[in-house]
DNA sequence: ATGTCGACGAATCGTCGA
């Protein structure tokens, strides 16, 4: 089984990027993030054409998350039942896969703009229920993924200028302390499970040809539970999209299972 | 040096968020 993370910037325009990944690359669950959508114009009848179906929290404007799955998508939760919020940033759904029942929570974290801002508050706070969902979620389901845009760069090998960016937004130890605290949940990196070429990123700001010079942040994550970690094949970042005309900032990340 | 996108409301650009 596969499962990739794709943050689109807006799936009104990249509609057809996604539809084009997903013909060469049939994944069993693709988590988007940013759709900039409301529910009532997501585009359920070109991913059924493909064989996929969705499940969608929408948002107008900004945020917006979904689950397009090849399997049935069982038990969806939309956003955090611990959490209420008003932003559209979390679907979960349960898969019946080769590897059995798998819980997959797809996220779309807080950017938190400044340390020391109110986004940079609420990026904790919600952080901090996350980690409570996760906890109760693995609870009920030991095989689980969490994946999507965690906004965060672990270490010093997922951005392009540790010292230049050291404290920075995605860079704080807070930051960092709160990705810790949910793999100590029983989580790993599925990226970093196997050796990776250096300065490999997800992100890629669209300003100063960055994706060209490799200054780039790896920011989006498919963590694994320990009871899918022995199933864990391969993963690896696909930068083919970022190089079509209109790409989205982020690349795709992509876990075999199996 | 604040550089690019995308959405929005009210324009044909300014503002916000990333």
């Amino acid at each position: 089984m596969q499962i990739a993370t794709w943050n689109v910037n807006s799936l009104t325009v990249r509609l057809p990027h996604v539809l084009d990944w997903l013909r060469a690359n049939p994944v069993e669950v693709l988590g988007l993030q940013e759709l900039k959508m409301t529910e009532d114009k997501f585009p359920h009848e070109a991913f059924a054409e493909l064989g996929y179906q969705c499940a969608v929290l929408g948002q107008k404007t900004y945020n917006g998350v979904a689950l397009i799955s090849r399997l049935p998508l069982a038990d969806v939760a939309r956003n955090n039942p611990l959490f209420p919020d008003e932003q559209s940033r979390l679907i979960a759904a349960t898969v019946q896969s080769a590897v059995g029942s798998v819980r997959v929570v797809n996220g779309y974290f807080v950017n938190g703009q400044e340390p020391g801002s109110e986004k940079f508050a609420y990026k904790m706070r919600w952080m901090d229920a996350l980690r409570q969902q996760v906890q109760a979620e693995l609870a009920a389901h030991p095989k689980l993924v969490l994946m999507g845009d965690f906004n965060i760069t672990q270490d010093d090998r997922d951005t392009y200028d540790p010292e230049g960016l050291r404290e920075a937004i995605h860079h704080t130890s807070e930051e960092r302390a709160q990705l810790q605290a949910l793999i100590d949940l029983g989580l790993v990196d599925a990226f970093r499970c196997f050796d990776q070429p250096e300065r490999s990123y997800s992100w890629w700001d669209y300003r100063n040809m960055a994706f060209r010079r490799k200054q780039g942040l790896r920011i989006d994550y498919v963590l694994a539970s320990a009871a899918l970690r022995e199933q864990l094949r391969a993963c690896h970042i696909d930068t083919a999209p970022r190089r079509l005309e209109k790409p989205s900032d982020h690349a795709p990340v992509v876990a075999v299972f199996g």
